[in-house]
RNA sequence: GUGGGUGUAGCUCAGUUGGUUAGAGCGCCGGAUUGUGGAUCCGGAGGUCGCGGGUUCGAAACCCGUCAUCCACCCCA
């Protein structure tokens, strides 16, 4: 019988790496309470037409990324490829606008995505995301940077950097888009086959490229940068200096284009060179149009999103391997030892001191192998002459030091020494 | 969707120009006078050589196909 096994890019995560992922999920929560935000858990999957709408029709991750499937009554469903839509679907269907306190939410959770698996980048992947609603002040901005750079300093990934752009307003992206065409229709013949069809679909993309040659043919192109309006000018350059009061360091990237539709003026990204070819750890950027294009009121929005996966990569190499440990290993063996030991183990577990044990072992010399495999600080030695005396021998696993203790009341002392030192 | 690498024990991998019973290390279970773990020594369990076809007297090895996986492109977190 052929056994079933699990979906192409979709892993599972085993108790070797939950204590790490934990860790990863304690720190971006604990950071992002300590900014004021809120945890808002939204469905993994939604209307097809939300995403479409919100991401961009015309996007890869709408048009060959999604996990799409029709309902029982045929509407179309969608499996969430990120989390900015839902949580603004949200927003607007509760109203949240017409409440004046800042708006403030994060979310943590699995995305999908229909990619070739590769590294960092999976089917079903992780993010941790924020959105800050209402505000359109440029320190709302600085605040999501200065929240997504102190989380992932906390967590010592090595060698990030800071990318920072600005998008203009969907006006100034007007006005530039000609003006940057015409420059590469100028120089057509120096692109590869990709830039070229991009030139029509998406301009700023070719800026983006990482062909070397069409890197040099863009290193003269005209700069979003340099045709901001005054007010979007003004904002990048406030952002900027909240940034450097803030000692967050940053470089300017004139080709930062974000490949969502949502974005406008600020858009962000931070990489890191220990990842591989897919090195965005998170990124993100201003939406101020849409929580409108989404049926909403007008209002103004910022965040960010960063992988989960691939913070976990870097921590795997940086930091020491943690584990989940248990505290106790009951070792009851002989007729009357093996009674009391599961009565032992449940008033050990029933005190709040975590205890195990394996059923298997008959021997003393078995159940002390193992004890020491299971990482447990103590062994609690239960035989038969323990029994017939009201003993037990409490073993300290490391410096095989041994004592004898009484076995009645035994899980209070030992919850009484746990807590007291 | 495109390209390349890799599929042999639970894990990491050997396996000669095709040659007969497919190996090692680690891990696992047991033992070394029966109530004291890690070290050492001894023993044991565990493999449709990814799957299907082909070439051959003979295939883990060569050929074709297929699947899986990894890496890269595209793009993204």
């Amino acid at each position: 019988m052929d056994s079933i096994k699990g979906i192409k890019g979709v892993k599972d995560i085993l108790p070797e790496e939950t204590p790490r992922w934990r860790l990863i999920e304690d720190t971006a929560r604990r950071w992002a309470l300590c900014y004021g935000y809120q945890e808002i858990r939204i469905p993994l999957f939604e209307l097809t037409a939300l995403f479409a709408r919100s991401i961009g029709s015309a996007t890869d991750i709408v048009e060959k990324e999604m996990y799409t499937f029709p309902d029982r009554d045929g509407t179309s469903l969608t499996l969430r490829p990120e989390g900015t839509a839902g949580t603004v679907r949200a927003f607007i269907e509760h109203n949240r606008a017409a409440d004046p306190l800042p708006q403030k939410y994060f979310y943590i959770g699995p995305m999908f995505r229909h990619e070739r698996p590769q590294a960092g980048r999976l089917r079903q992947f992780h993010q941790f995301g924020v959105e800050s609603f209402g505000t359109s002040d440029p320190r709302a901005d600085i605040e999501v940077i200065a929240l997504l750079w102190r989380l992932l300093s906390d967590l010592a990934l090595p060698d990030l950097t800071l990318e920072i752009n600005s998008l203009g307003s969907s006006e100034d992206r007007a006005a530039y888009k000609p003006l940057l065409r015409s420059f590469l229709l100028q120089q057509e013949s120096r692109f590869c086959e990709n830039c070229r069809r991009r030139m029509d679909t998406n301009p700023l993309r070719v800026l983006d490229c990482k062909v070397p040659d069409c890197r040099a043919a863009t290193e003269s192109a005209p700069r979003l940068m340099d045709h901001l309006s005054p007010e979007a000018r003004v904002h990048f350059d406030q952002v900027l200096s909240g940034l450097c009061a803030l000692d967050v360091p940053y470089q300017l990237n004139p080709r930062l284009v974000r490949g969502l539709d949502y974005y406008c003026l600020t858009s962000f990204e931070i990489t890191s060179s220990h990842l591989g070819a897919q090195n965005a750890v998170g990124a993100g950027g201003r939406y101020d149009g849409l929580v409108e294009t989404l049926g909403g009121p007008s209002v103004p929005a910022v965040g960010f999103a960063v992988g989960l996966e691939r913070i976990s990569l870097m921590l795997q190499k940086t930091s020491t391997a943690l584990r989940d440990e248990c505290l106790y290993y009951v070792a009851a063996f002989g007729e009357a030892g093996v009674k009391c030991g599961l009565v032992l183990l449940d008033e050990l577990r029933k005190a709040g001191l975590s205890a195990q044990c394996d059923y298997r072992s008959s021997s003393l010399k078995s159940h002390l192998r193992q004890a020491d495999r299971s990482k447990c600080r103590f062994a609690i030695l239960l035989g038969d002459d323990e029994v017939a005396r009201g003993t037990v021998i409490l073993r300290n696993l490391e410096s095989k030091a041994q004592e004898a203790l009484p076995l009645s009341g035994l899980a209070s002392l030992l919850r009484a020494r746990t807590f007291s030192a």
